[in-house]
DNA sequence: CTTGACTTGGAACGTACGTTCGGTATACAA
DNA sequence: TTGTATACCGAACGTACGTTCCAAGTCAAG
């Protein structure tokens, strides 16, 4: 795609599209989109549509009557809407003081469960979220009452936020990860914080963050 | 509607005209409804269409090429998925050196979108969405990078979390709002943070913060 | 047997609609 | 100047597609 930046009345016609597929059940025409954005040719209507269709805004149909449809991922839509969310468990609390509980994420039976939409979060790997106790990960920029959604792995990459039990410390904390020459820097999201130094042995990569979530009554 | 019963051949219409619907984008064609339900001849199509329109099935456009839609409520529909999920525009950026601009919130036309599911958040009033540049809302608890959801208002309870532009400070903030005995009193999210206490002549709220969204990858 | 409601088929009609082509105007580089 | 690329217009062409009309088959009521 080559993303040319769209013009004026390109993203007239995007939006128009959008608009009037929402509310009519089916998509225009070219002609009734010409009307809509002043263009009194058909020609130029199609010539328009091809270039939003070589950017990757619009698919067509060719030789179709009303054969255009927003791109995914372009608009509010309709189709896409059905699927693209999420049932994450909501498997308890975070205490500075616990390991994060990692168990079977899955039966959380008649639990809470939080639901977010597919382009929030990719649903790879298993997922569970967590709420957070008291203000001891201030310094990972998450407060009390937050939601943190996390992935479940026992290993980390450099520069991932991670959950990670201390042994020697005996608590859990919210950093990002970075291995380097023989040892684990833990790095506050909070760039005014300083980091902290452990042995790799000392510590227990419990979950990568995903998400952090923040209601606000 | 007389809803009489309808017959094989029609249920298979709907389920078709459902169908196709969905994975093309646009609807059928007459044609292409008579073609899946074995119907060789176009006027019996219609003739059937006729019916199904007379008993609230669907709902046809006269004339126009693929005017014909499922009625609300046959069918697995689109507005079902819809529900419960909420499409908040993301206006643009905050950044702490400019006023939250609001203006209209509905034309985004093809702009950026975030969908939340409505357990998140109440849906009433007017919505929108800022991505924070740079770190200096570091006392909200909120970093680089994170989406704040906002509900567009002019005046604050005590207790909630604002975005408020201080007029003799020429930024954008946000802070906990609390009207003490004819001062405003903003609170950092930050317990470690101390407050800043201001003229309520100085300080414009914008908007109520209502969710903070902060994506790891 | 008619008679009349349904349901199906085939064909023709008219136009809605996507496509193509020739032409114009502007801007920019060789 | 002469390109070449972008953006627009008007007109014409061909067919996709909704509509209408005529005919014929079923089936139950009379």
């Amino acid at each position: 795609m080559a993303k040319g930046k769209l013009s004026e009345r390109q993203s007239e016609m995007i939006e128009f599209i959008g608009r009037f597929t929402q509310d009519k059940g089916y998509p225009p025409t070219i002609r009734q989109i010409g009307e809509a954005v002043s263009i009194s040719s058909t020609s130029v209507v199609n010539y328009n549509l091809n270039k939003l269709e070589r950017d990757g805004y619009i698919v067509r149909d060719l030789k179709v009557s009303r054969g255009v449809r927003l791109a995914s991922g372009v608009g509010r839509r309709l189709p896409r809407s059905a699927e693209g969310r999420l049932s994450i468990p909501l498997a308890g609390f975070i205490f500075a003081s616990e390991p994060v509980l990692v168990g079977d994420t899955a039966q959380t039976s008649g639990d809470e469960v939080i639901e977010l939409t597919r382009d929030l979060i990719s649903d790879e790997g298993d997922l569970f979220a967590l709420r957070v106790k008291g203000n001891s990960m201030i310094d990972a920029m998450v407060s009390d009452g937050d939601i943190v959604v996390m992935k479940k792995v026992d290993r980390a990459r450099n520069g991932e936020m991670v959950a990670v039990w201390l042994n020697d410390r005996g608590e859990t904390t919210l950093k990002h990860f970075y291995l380097e020459n023989g040892r684990v820097r833990l790095q506050p999201a909070n760039p005014t914080m300083q980091p902290i130094f452990v042995d790799p042995s000392k510590v227990v990569v419990q979950g990568k963050v995903m998400l952090v979530l923040r209601q606000l009554n």
